[in-house]
DNA sequence: TGGCATTGTTAAGTCAACGAAGAAACGAAG
DNA sequence: CTTCGTTTCTTCGTTGACTTAACAATGCCA
């Protein structure tokens, strides 16, 4: 069947004027013409739309450039709001974000652990209520909710073949649910792919064009950007650097692969191997009990305090991160990498001189251009803030470029009379 | 300064259409309706425009469907004709296609080796001039020459750091020499991403949305795909699969990392391996003054003709493809891959069910979707058609959707009085 | 105070695409 | 053989986004 009508084309250049705006923080009209090529005409009557609707404000004048001075334009930040909630194994991390993607308000609670689907989904309504009730906005301003979480996820429907820590969340219907619990719209999407986003939006990725997040919780995974638009391969599921291989005959990896990156050199992988090394268990405080994200942070910690194993340790999986994030960079010809995540949050100083270096030093196209690597400024909340900037995103700036889907195209052609 | 209006957004559906009409072959207008989402109007006239333009003819009926019987459309395949070059340091191939992609004439001749720029650019002029004649065909109704050949290239200028083999190609203005020697409009890349246009264009990749052309000629190269539209990165060098790494502690290649699977398993490696083993080199007639392209061909000989130490050899070689390919489709999320190029002409049949086999056992995403593995129709002048492709691609479907490129969003904006 | 450059708005025209209604082609029932 | 319902395709008038062209407003500088 394939429903009719994909090309939404120019959905009105409000959207790509909002965008421009956002990204600007400060803009006049003249400056909106220069970086939309639209006509002055055009923006004067999308401008007027976006103030009537309250989104955009007038904020002062620029000095004059010879003639009249220009009035500046600022998005009107308390304008709208999205609730952005990262739902993880360890902890449920919940913000209300503004438009321009600030954070004014956050909460953590404890994660899903192994609570029944139904009855997180009625938590996790309940305790973004409660958010938005203790900030003291109106419900109405509410754009809407972005629930990210560990991929891979399937369709928009649940989450498919899960990683090993949470299999019970298998095909159960996460957006609809919490969409009915909230009265809200409910996005749901990687955490990765949201921590890039998440970037984008709050102004961390200046305007370069092509952009990886590498986010590691437990995990490795990437967020990619093309033009500030979420790259998803065939389904959803792009970005896998965890399972980049650097060793075909490398260790065995729960994906069924030998060598990935994150058997090599993820966060478990730099706990087991902590754990095993009695001197360096000791010494950091390191217990079988405890959760990786925990011992790693402990080795971190270690490190930091000039503890030799335990950098060594970190700069042997920054090595290992780095020669992927060169292959990644290689393969999609990246302009920028950011790291993110709870991981890099910790980490984050050890790794990123290393994976800089390595890009520096042999990246293939390096003469034509370099790979910038930068740590995210909110490593620790980038999966939600960039769970809210879904919701802005696909609210404010609905899908520009209609994107022909592949659809069928012979269907139900009928066979020619002379075949 | 940055040029103003980039967002040249639907450039009429004309494009479009026409787009559908050759993926689908022959259709009805019925049929580009549900393809496009496009009223029956708008298709009315927008069809009449391109049969008035002579892109396309009816060409019979359907049988009916209880109605009126739907007037069947397909492509006018000798309106136009593109040509297209492959410019390798080994040979020079030309061929011309009509509108469907189909080859009508092609020729090689040698390659440019260390012949001057300007007299290399003089006499492709000449023989493609010569092809064009051969045929018989108008020259009004020529298109424009597409021109690939090994990466990385830069800009739209020339190539810049080149491999080993083609340095006397630095910053030669190879695109607009040849347009003033040949008065056609010439477009310029990279032979990998040729490679994939061309299976799309020529109907090899059924509408497969995310799909990879691995090309391997001397080197190894990946042409990105999505949606029908070359990924091409930052600096238009993405798809660098060759330096994928697969051992971070490996052999060193020129690129100037370790370990990239040129290094480990391309045929320059296999060659040289050959070459060191005494009595496959014996068996197989290989010669240190050969050529890669004729020794790589000799070894696949020899292992068709089941000479174990020359098949061992491929067959390690395409382990590690396999692992590469893995990593490719892991990061991309791939639905489709196509193995082409002159190295995959000859032993393709060797790599293609081990590149299978690895991504049934080991990618990623392998329980939401398959990746299918196919090997090229035309592999051997892949790049020469894809390069004919992209004269049909720019020329027939300009740039749809109206990307707006990254520009410089705040440029002469003055200070805020404020500040 | 009067140029004069720059910014922003208004008005009229263009163009792609749409919806609705009509014309044309066809199978089948009377 | 006529009539009816169906499907295909075209014509016509409208919408909506955007443009060009003219105009109004603002502020620098002499």
């Amino acid at each position: 069947m394939s429903g009719p009508a994909r090309t939404t084309s120019h959905a009105s250049s409000k959207a790509a004027v909002l965008d421009v705006i956002r990204a600007a923080g400060t803009i006049s009209r003249v400056g909106l013409i220069n970086a939309t090529g639209l006509t002055g005409a055009t923006i004067s009557t999308v401008v007027r739309g976006l103030i009537e609707d309250g989104l955009v404000v007038e904020t002062g004048r620029a000095e004059s450039t010879g003639g009249k001075r220009r009035v500046l334009l600022e998005l009107d930040h308390s304008a709208r709001y999205a609730i952005g909630v990262h739902l993880d194994h360890a902890g449920i991390t919940y913000v209300l974000t503004n438009l321009g993607g600030a954070v004014v308000g956050r909460i953590s609670r404890p994660g899903a652990g192994a609570a029944k689907p139904a009855d997180v989904v009625e938590r996790m309504a309940a305790e973004a209520a409660a958010l938005v009730g203790s900030v003291g906005i109106d419900r109405e301003r509410v754009l809407g909710l972005g629930l990210v979480s560990p991929g891979p996820l399937s369709a928009s429907a649940g989450m498919a073949p899960p990683p090993p820590t949470m299999r019970q969340w298998s095909d159960f219907p996460l957006d609809t649910a919490l969409g009915q619990a909230t009265g809200l719209p409910v996005l749901l999407d990687n955490d990765a792919t949201a921590a890039a986003l998440g970037e984008h939006w709050s102004g961390g990725v200046d305007n370069a064009a092509t952009v990886a997040a590498l986010y590691m919780g437990t995990g490795i995974g990437a967020g990619l950007l093309v033009n500030g638009i979420t790259y998803r391969g065939a389904s959803g599921n792009a970005g896998e650097v965890g399972h980049i291989c650097l060793d075909p005959f490398g260790p065995e990896c729960w994906c069924g692969a030998r060598g990935c990156l994150e058997a090599l050199a993820g966060p478990s992988a730099v706990v087991a191997a902590a754990r095993a090394d009695k001197a360096l268990a000791r010494a950091a405080g390191l217990g079988r009990r405890r959760s990786v994200s925990a011992d790693f942070a402990a080795v971190s910690r270690a490190a930091r305090k000039g503890e030799p194993a335990a950098l060594e340790l970190l700069e042997r999986s920054a090595r290992y991160l780095a020669v992927a994030t060169r292959t990644l960079a290689n393969v999609m010809d990246l302009e920028a990498v950011v790291l993110t995540g709870p991981s890099f949050a910790i980490a984050g100083a050890i790794y990123l001189p290393i994976v800089q270096e390595e890009l520096d030093r042999a990246f293939f196209s390096r003469a034509n251009h370099p790979v910038r690597v930068r740590l995210s400024a909110s490593a620790a909340t980038a999966s939600a803030i960039g769970a809210a900037a879904m919701v802005l995103q696909s609210e404010l700036v609905p899908l520009h470029h209609g994107l022909r889907l592949p659809g069928n195209l012979v269907e139900s052609e009928p066979p020619p009379v002379g075949a």
